[in-house]
DNA sequence: GTCTATACAGCGATAGAC
DNA sequence: GTCTATCGCTGTATAGAC
């Protein structure tokens, strides 16, 4: 510990107000989308002023981009924890369904996901970030899947990175359509159905 | 034909301008969304004022509700006639992805996909009429999975209703994903593994 | 780091002439 | 049915004091 101490803030070198921004914006986004959350919006939740957020965010694309950062930051290390683990192809892939409902049930949409759909109304910044969360997100999926065929714990039909983007196009529109109807039975009914058609036939279940 | 003669305006009740409003204004929100557009994009486009046109549609809110009325409308009119073309069930199956096919053909996002993603921002009526296209789509859908797995066309686990919900889900989230990559192949990707699922294994693609 | 104050563009919407 | 003109409000963003 020879080292100068550093502040208490995450690698991603926000003050603690900044952070703090990053968590309301966040949600407003994934509750209401980019175009449906303002400056004031924030200021009101934080009980400061719009003044005082564009010190922290210059502007609202640059807010934006930082809530990219940090949230696919989030998602990158979750999923390399599951590989830390050392879990089993089809165990990740449990865990990565896990990560969406835990979302989820915060009554949130997938933020990259939100973002998807409002894609060209972004700026060229977010736009960037918004496809690097997909492509990590498939390529992670598609590594997982190769190995869990070779280690025979999950079978699937076409190639591994043809079924990474279907699980993550599957588990968006599951996540769009049970936050909609504000059902996670919903969700959890959709992702039971995907994730058990990957797995290795040990037990099928039938209903 | 004793009928006095009625206007030429479909059964939706507009006239040629509203009509045309509703065209321009029905591809802005696939495209952007119903919060990335204003009657002065509108009004741009089709070289009339933004008063013109709360002539036509008094509030936002209206013109977003008759959007969706003639969309469901349009939508449920194309499965009434998938149903009286005497398509088997997997037939109609298939025509269902064709009807998302040739909306994201088109570049544009599924208007209720998109307003799903944005629903906690819209004006009640609309949610009601959000909701409507969803449960009508899987009323249908739900029928037809039942008289396919009733005809030996189709199989699948679960209920016909579970089931229905599965494949909004997937092709909401495919097309959403797919529009996101400017990538109409990713969808058709998705939907040959999906149906192909779905369709009794008289032969079934393995690559 | 936060404030007050403000600039300025855009928004949805309305009044009233034509 | 469309126009000009305008209203009131909200949006993002900035200047400058504390």
């Amino acid at each position: 510990m020879t080292n100068p101490r550093v502040t208490t803030a995450p690698r991603s070198g926000h003050s603690h107000t900044a952070e703090a921004i990053l968590d309301v914006a966040e949600r407003l986004v994934q509750t209401y989308g980019y175009n449906g959350f303002s400056y004031a919006d924030i200021a009101a939740q934080l009980g400061i002023t719009k003044a005082a957020l564009h010190y922290h965010f210059v502007s609202k694309g640059e807010l934006g981009v930082a809530l990219l950062a940090r949230y696919t930051d989030r998602f990158v290390a979750a999923l390399d924890d599951a590989d830390i683990q050392g879990f089993d192809a089809a165990a990740k892939l449990d865990r990565y369904g896990q990560l969406y409902l835990d979302v989820l049930q915060g009554g949130r949409m997938c933020l990259c996901g939100m973002l998807a759909a409002e894609y060209q109304t972004l700026p060229a910044p977010m736009r960037t970030a918004v496809l690097q969360f997909f492509d990590q997100n498939e390529s992670w999926l598609a590594t997982v899947l190769a190995s869990g065929r070779e280690d025979g714990s999950l079978r699937f039909d076409g190639s591994a990175e043809h079924t990474a983007r279907v699980i993550v196009s599957d588990l968006e529109g599951a996540m769009l359509i049970a936050r909609l109807h504000n059902d996670v039975d919903r969700f959890t009914a959709a992702i039971d159905r995907l994730l058990g058609s990957l797995h290795h036939p040990r037990r099928r279940k039938q209903t």
